[in-house]
DNA sequence: CCTTACGGTAAGTGACTACTTACGCAGCGA
DNA sequence: TCGCTGCGTAAGTAGTCACTTACCGTAAGG
């Protein structure tokens, strides 16, 4: 979950989402350094979003569909709760509007 | 983004998603003090992610469907692709084993 | 072999940020 | 008007974390 807060992780993702790539490559495409990629691709393996594969002396990193569809699963639920919770939201704001100054219970 | 990358936001974001609050309410069931909710509250609100109404001395949160929509779209799109950039990948994968080792189809 | 390419890891540093306490201000009731 | 309640803000601090450079292991190629 917080593997997805950090705005240079996105970007590697972003990347990995067109194709998969090599570290090196990765770095090439972002402004920081390569150790920087390695640490960041790190969190994504142990966040489940990424898979590596040894290829000859090169790493290539891919997403990681299984991990993915977890964390989407949490934000669905998280967002469609948030639109099922928006209408109680709105009618508790119209018993607000119409009691202002008034206590409940 | 980031407004969704911190945990206790993403729980005070959870309380208002059951119901509309004040600050020292979520303030009460949450591990931090008062002022840190206004805090995380107004870069929430910065993020569009709640609205305030002020009631007499208290000032009531509630979700803003508006900003949570935006943020929905953008990792809708995000894991749409992830999941269709995830074909390509496997065809790719599959193509790159090839040259070292067959998998299962 | 030895050399080169690629990448993970260690160690150190700077910046960001989440948190605290202290303070000031507005609205409500007595 | 005076006191109380509820919040926002200021100021300061501690801890986290993203990034750097330096180093080491490993795989291919001469």
């Amino acid at each position: 979950m917080d593997a997805v807060g950090d705005g240079t992780r996105r970007a590697i993702l972003e990347r990995l989402l067109e194709r998969p790539a090599a570290v090196s490559e990765l770095a090439a495409g972002l402004p920081v350094s390569r150790p920087a990629v390695s640490q960041h691709l790190r969190v994504l393996k142990m966040a489940r979003l990424v898979t590596d594969t040894q290829v000859g002396t090169r790493r290539i990193y891919a997403i990681d569909p299984e991990g993915v569809r977890e964390v989407r699963e949490y934000w669905e639920r998280f967002w469609s709760q948030a639109l099922a919770g928006f209408k109680a939201v709105a009618d508790t704001e119209a018993e607000q509007r119409a009691g202002i100054g008034r206590k409940e219970s």
